[in-house]
DNA sequence: AGCAGATGTTTCAAACTTGAAGCATGAGGT
DNA sequence: ACCTCATGCTTCAAGTTTGAAACATCTGCT
């Protein structure tokens, strides 16, 4: 609300390069996502957001995983996790029961039938990553990549700081 | 739903530079986004849509656009834009007119309101999006990622393929 | 043991998004 | 001129996401 006291002359705007990149980058961010998702939706029925959880609960030991562990890494917030997690489980691809050790905890685990949805699931969505971005790029590149998105995700990261 | 005749053998998967790229890319796509609303909704009030709503405005001839061309401008559906729209309008911040050439046409136009609206938030956001990206990166990768965010969005357009 | 607070998850209402259906205006054929 | 279809936008219902509040379990202090 008070943002009209603010110092114009400090202001580090972005350079016409600059400009240039974030508008490319920006039109990843909102087209590649949605590119992939209508793949998914046509080919297997699956949110890619769900997508991640089934892939995520595979890569776990026991395919399983407390919420939190999950929602932390498939980016997700805890509400939207337990909402996607219920559709799945009245999906029959996962099942939730609290953790033996502590029974504040929730696991989630893949259950059989979860699996052969992601293994159904996968190959064409491989194929889709492919399409849409390794196809596009040369070895470098790929690396150039990897090292630039790992560099803004550090900046993403700390939030705790305010002007 | 037929994709149990999918044959596995002739899957292209992902090398395991590939499989760090893609995570590293698919951090990037869901945090940054994320990030920059923080802000804007923090310090403005504005969602990154509506910023890239009022930004395509300010660009434009006479403040004015069609509700096709901004939704294409801006990456989204006709709908979403309509609603978005609506609430700006009600914010003062745009105005809707019929095409005096065309009288299927809306023109949304951005109202002087809507311009002081965006020269507030600007700077903030602009401060972001260097925190976020710019600052994490050299000026030689910054080249490297508009060629490979172009190279991916090319991958991303023509979407009339189906396997 | 008993209780205050911390921790992990779920639920609820409000806001948002989506796709389909509806509405209005124009263009093209007869 | 009339009718039909195409085009541009809006609205509506259904589904999703969010943040806050509720709920449940555990921990540590007395």
């Amino acid at each position: 609300m008070d943002q009209s006291t603010e110092t114009p002359g400090d202001v580090r705007w972005l350079t016409p390069a600059e400009q240039d990149a974030w508008r490319a980058l920006a039109g990843v961010v909102i087209k590649l996502p949605a590119a992939l998702e209508a793949q998914l939706q046509r080919d297997s029925q699956l949110t890619l957001f769900e997508y991640f959880v089934l892939s995520a609960l595979s890569a776990a030991d026991c395919w399983a995983l407390s919420m939190g562990e999950l929602a932390a890494i498939v980016n997700g917030s805890l509400s939207r996790l337990s909402n996607v997690i219920k559709k799945l489980e009245i999906r029959g691809a996962v099942r939730r029961e609290p953790s033996p050790d502590n029974r504040r905890y929730t696991h989630a685990i893949l259950t059989n039938a979860g699996w052969d949805l992601l293994v159904a699931a996968a190959p064409k969505h491989a194929e889709a990553v492919r399409r849409h971005v390794f196809d596009m790029l040369t070895e470098d590149q790929v690396a150039q990549l990897t090292t630039l998105a790992r560099g803004i995700l550090r900046g993403t990261e700390p939030d705790a700081c305010w002007p």
